[in-house]
DNA sequence: GTTGAGTGCTTTAACGATAAAGCATCTCGA
DNA sequence: TCGAGATGCTTTATCGTTAAAGCACTCAAC
């Protein structure tokens, strides 16, 4: 029954089991510490197992038992010029811890084949790749994203998606940190010429952001006094944003950026025009993905526990692929506010070194 | 023949096989476009195979030919606090476009657990997880990486490894290029009392660039008037290094920082210390990653190509998968000295917008 | 002393895809 | 007219793993 010296393949759980002596059906059983199996042929397997180095192939069990051991994470091309590089590291980070915890790949899909007429990533589920998908941050009017959702592939979305009431989310309110971190600016720094740079309002999160500053500047009655300019998440169009402020002579104390990036491109404006931040116009961002703790003037901003996020949401994936969930659901986290030197809160001697 | 109502399970090459009235073998065939096959059948199967949204599964083809259709890029957990995001980012934009051209998945792994005597990446290509690794900026000391590249299974480094003689790898002269960013300073700018922020020296990367910078210190005779501190590629120690120097009294014109993310805090440190930049010392960084462009003054840096050498690294991986490779060899691209404020090459005012 | 329930393995079958070999049927040259 | 070759599919086997059923054998109970 031996075979010829094997050809130059990998070590399968058939080699396991010639060396013991017994079928792979008893090495498999053995390594999977079935009852049916002696105490004294599991150990054997085990050893043998050990002293070949063999490791079960993945193929092998994904066909048989019909699941990969892998999740994608969905990086549509078009957001990851929109959201920031620390962004997807962050949820990167997250969704790995998740996957590893779980004994499971992580897949990246960036590409987003719209020729083919079928989205690249709901391919990526029908090959059986991956057996669920962590979508984050497309555009409102990506229809993909309902394709996949409604297709009943388990998918769980990082963000607010308040137009898909079926999915499974994890984000944080957006509404309500904007609105707070606008309050801050008012109440706690006395400002009442406010200026929000949006993100870009095709997506929800910019349309949530702006929604928060918009409500708190009403709730404090100055509405007449806020303006909202729409940029991109990118640094240049938080300086652009500044340069034209500056330009059309608009008289304001006070910036709510959408992000930090965009903060940060406004900051350097800001200072090429000799203002002084905070004490002529303070300013405030939004994330703390790494960027804002580094400015000088340092940036206060919202903290977004996107690792967090990201973790959670694997987790949550992984009871819908588990089938142990229960129906659509939305899970809210908490934000933070980081007070720094951009806004007024510490001067810049007392910043974190 | 017909089987009893399907359950919920996915489309298989037998379903279209059945719609056609084929055998499944004879539908593999047909979508292969083997010669084999008569036109009709050919354009029968391939209707069939669109209307029930057929997708290969990818299990099934993994087993059958012994082919993952994946690679790798293994990111060690340590080097993922010493190298930043944004290089990440780059090289999983290299791989996942050069993985796309071969219709193959990206699998990011992202543990190493030692605990378990085999390093986790060894785990995913033993068991067939993906048919080769792309593995980038480990420490010099990381014995994995020795041990991966010697089981002979398809590796490809980016960066330098000049230990592994036997390692196929794609990177930048990094001795060269600091040499010659050094000199920039020392020729174009007159500096002469020079400091060297290192990167860590457990690294190539960090080994390389003091090499380079102390060659061209060296090369003008001013090595009585240059210093090296070691840092960790962090901001902070950027700023730690800076406000040591500024402690210590000693005296200096320029400085060499081993990437960005240091220069940038060294940046805030002169800044907060009063001292001009470039006037009173002249500072360039290296990478060019995003940040150098964005901060101000803008740093001078030298251009890698991150992007770029992924890529590349993945087509010559693909080589290595496919069997058309011949042995070990080393890419080295070009970096590029991008001028910018930092050093004085230009003026705030001419930075580009 | 036969039945019944363990115990510990082997046999069988299946997951999905696809090379390789097999076997009809047709075509053509000598 | 008859084999040779081409044509177009089917049969068979395999990749590695594992659930389920099968089959010897032991031991206890009635």
């Amino acid at each position: 029954m031996a075979r010829s010296p094997r050809a130059r393949t990998s070590i399968t759980l058939r080699d396991v089991a010639e060396l013991v002596g017994v079928t792979p059906s008893a090495a498999s059983m053995a390594l999977l510490d079935s009852p049916r199996i002696s105490a004294k042929t599991k150990e054997a397997v085990r050893g043998a197992a050990a002293s070949l180095g063999y490791v079960p192939s993945s193929a092998g069990r994904a066909l048989r038992n019909q699941r990969a051991g892998a999740v994608a994470l969905i990086v549509p091309n078009t957001s990851q010029h929109v959201f920031g590089h620390s962004y997807f590291m962050h949820v990167l980070t997250g969704v790995s811890a998740a996957a590893n915890a779980h004994d499971t790949q992580v897949l990246v899909s960036t590409s987003s084949d719209a020729a083919n007429g079928v989205a690249a990533y709901e391919r990526v589920m029908r090959s059986k790749s991956a057996d669920g998908a962590i979508l984050t941050s497309a555009a409102v009017t990506d229809l993909n994203v309902e394709r996949l959702v409604a297709s009943g592939l388990p998918v769980v979305l990082i963000g607010n998606f308040p137009h898909l009431p079926d999915a499974v989310s994890v984000g944080v309110d957006d509404v309500a940190a904007s609105h707070s971190i606008t309050k801050h600016l008012i109440e706690r720094h006395g400002r009442s010429r406010l200026v929000h740079v949006a993100g870009p309002l095709d997506h929800q999160t910019g349309i949530d952001r702006r929604a928060g500053f918009e409500s708190a500047v009403a709730a404090a009655g100055i509405e007449d006094s806020g303006r909202v300019v729409e940029g991109d998440f990118g640094e240049e169009s938080g300086a652009a944003a500044v340069d034209e402020l500056v330009a059309s002579g608009f008289d304001f104390d006070g910036m709510v950026f959408a992000n930090d990036d965009m903060a940060f491109g406004g900051l350097q404006a800001l200072r090429r025009h000799g203002i002084d931040v905070p004490r002529s116009i303070a300013i405030v961002g939004f994330d703390d993905f790494g960027l804002s703790r580094a400015t000088s003037p340092s940036l206060s901003t919202m903290h977004v526990p996107a690792e967090r996020m990201a973790y959670l949401a694997t987790e949550r994936l992984f009871e819908l692929i588990d089938g142990k969930s229960t129906g659509p659901s939305h899970r809210e986290l908490d934000v933070t506010f980081i007070p720094r030197t951009s806004c007024g809160c510490t001067t810049r001697g007392a910043d974190p070194p």
